[in-house]
DNA sequence: TATGAATGAGCTTTCATTCAT
DNA sequence: CATGAATGAAAGCTCATTCAT
């Protein structure tokens, strides 16, 4: 006695609701593994986040590691179509290094979690990501799109040569990562709020000091 | 033929046993936080690490927390410490400022659990550190003698003007703080491995570079 | 041949399970602190003794207190439902007065549990009843009826007046309670075994003289 | 190289200081198990509160429970000290009847922890007082002196015959006992405080219209 | 698709007690 | 007489996970 499902897309593999309470899951667990870390998330208050019975997530994602990774590849996939949107390729050399800085620096401040899942798979030596088949993928296109604007800028007389992308990019992302990742410890050492409009403006300027009085030729 | 010590504290209230307990329980926790981050540090390895029993654990420090927080204490001590022996204060301003860079890259590179121990620490929101009666005197003393050498070098015309201490500092420790924490997954992004010999001399190759050419006038 | 369940509440949103596992927790408990108190009993002998596992009392009571709570609070419930079957009202004042004595005499007898609850509970300075929601409607109706059956009798011209029907109900709680409670001391001191059917019987009959001659106008 | 020890009294098999420690502790243990219960009690605490070693307990008592013997054993001995300094045999037989259930009602305020320690032995079924030497000469010589007054007013004619010394002693000390000792869950049900002086006055009168009420003649 | 019930293993922490001096 | 150091056992409680429906 199957009934008709009128109410789903034709073509669609799973039911909307399916796709919802996947999706509920896979906020809920950002949430929770940002805030707590891998080993610190509690499956259960998952759970009760996504508002959903805690034997779904098993259902759906197998287990606590698994669904880390899930949420890992999910926030990669972020970044990287983040990225893609900047079309720096279309920017003068200068222009297009500060716009990558600042897009970095925005990005990280917008998205403090993903500089949390970062430490936490870094703490488990990559142990996720390095199963994951969706990882190969994961390389980030903004290094390719660095070096040719690199390559252009050195062209054009504006930046020096030899400059590594990788590098560069390491660099400009370790100089922001360094400062909002690790901002209650510099906090307490050096006793000022580092987050306040004045001083994030003051480190996102001193990062592009950097960054521009590195590559620029004299 | 016992010899007399004169260069130990005046008073030994402690049976040498017990200092050598904690010693050896502040030890076993260093490296099983720095391994599995704190939620993911078990008591148990703890003590079988230390060869001490779990309680003795309990009789010293109290709870894990403030196990942790005698770790994290104890470690920045350490590089305090370090720190102070480089004496970069007597060195021209153009090679003391690389020589803190080589300092604190290799540093980085020796002692690994102390990245680990601060992005655990920034997880929960500097929450140990913040009651922490010896987090003042925390304060990097480091920052006060680069300010110095900035100066100087300003003055005798080798470094540009204006250079905050505490950015500079900051960007240092985080070209080399990003590659090194991150090293698991950048590798697999990157798809190459960042600790050979090889990658690492390029990358402080690369970090002095990029702080130099921000420091020297021209 | 199901029957039709009239009696019952009209929704049953739980399995018939979860409540059999609730009692049967509940009864495990209630053995446990009997004989060992609130701090003496064991969470693992609850759960043995109820034939399960351990969590589950903690999926439902939250935690040893709040389980000792439940019990405590149950006591209290049946003890209430209990005088309220007496249907003292019905009686002659004389005849109503003694059959109280009687029944708290036979319920500390039958229920030497409920002594040991409320040892445990005024041990703890009755912090459990204080935050309990039930706690209010603990309030025994008995009091209320005594005070109906001492006017009846000073009206009737059989009790003398002015008896407050609180200080007589603690009054014959008390007499049986220190007896029964306390009869592992006694029988130190006295050296008598004192819960024979003979003492048993000699001290209902002491306490019945006691209360009636109280009360009793002469 | 023993040295004469000219501080200590001759005649004296311990030193001044064992019986200080032992007094220390036993004070100490007193409040803790009076305050906590046997189970409830921790030495660490008791150790604390006396200012002395832990080991020490060990060393004079032997074990927790063995403490909690010397403990109640004093108590015992303390109240029976008391009992014998009230001399009721001097005085006419109300009025020593009057005299003693003040007496019983003001030690039980005084030494609130004496009820404590009889609830604790009790719940352990007189386990200690079973093992005691001294137990035999803990019956209380107030029976027999209460006996003696029955019977003098029984002759004076001011008494009714046939009463059970033994019975009014738990009736007196029941009344006293049942108020005082769970007046924390008497004051949750009947919502009043027990504790205030009038409260405490009230009691009394009400115990002692009761004994005397079932006692004298007509 | 979804859920409440249930669990084994293991967690941090506590405890009475003993060791070594 | 006195103590700080140390411990085995077990406590209350938590966790990721599975069962039954």
């Amino acid at each position: 006695m199957a009934m008709a499902r009128t109410d789903d897309a034709p073509s669609a593999p799973r039911s909307r609701d399916a796709d919802r309470s996947q999706q509920a899951i896979l906020d809920a667990a950002a949430a929770e593994f940002a805030q707590h870390g891998l080993a610190g998330a509690r499956v259960d208050r998952i759970a009760e986040l996504a508002g959903l019975n805690k034997r779904l997530i098993y259902y759906y994602f197998g287990s606590k590691d698994d669904l880390f990774l899930a949420v890992l590849e999910a926030a990669y996939a972020r970044i990287r179509a983040a990225e893609q949107a900047l079309h720096l390729e279309d920017m003068p050399p200068a222009q297009a290094l500060q716009r990558l800085t600042e897009f970095t620096w925005d990005y990280y401040i917008a998205h403090p979690e993903f500089l949390t899942f970062l430490n936490s798979e870094n703490l488990h030596q990559g142990r996720h990501l390095a199963q994951s088949r969706k990882a190969q993928a994961v390389n980030s296109p903004l290094v390719e799109t660095l070096g040719a604007i690199l390559e252009r800028g050195r062209q054009d007389g504006s930046f020096r040569g030899g400059i590594d992308p990788v590098q560069l990019y390491m660099s400009i992302a370790g100089m922001a990562y360094f400062y909002l990742s690790n901002r209650f410890t510099l906090s307490a050492i050096f006793g000022r709020d580092l987050m306040t409009p004045k001083a994030r403006h003051e480190r996102l300027q001193h990062i592009s000091d950097v960054v521009l009085g590195y590559a620029l030729r004299n």
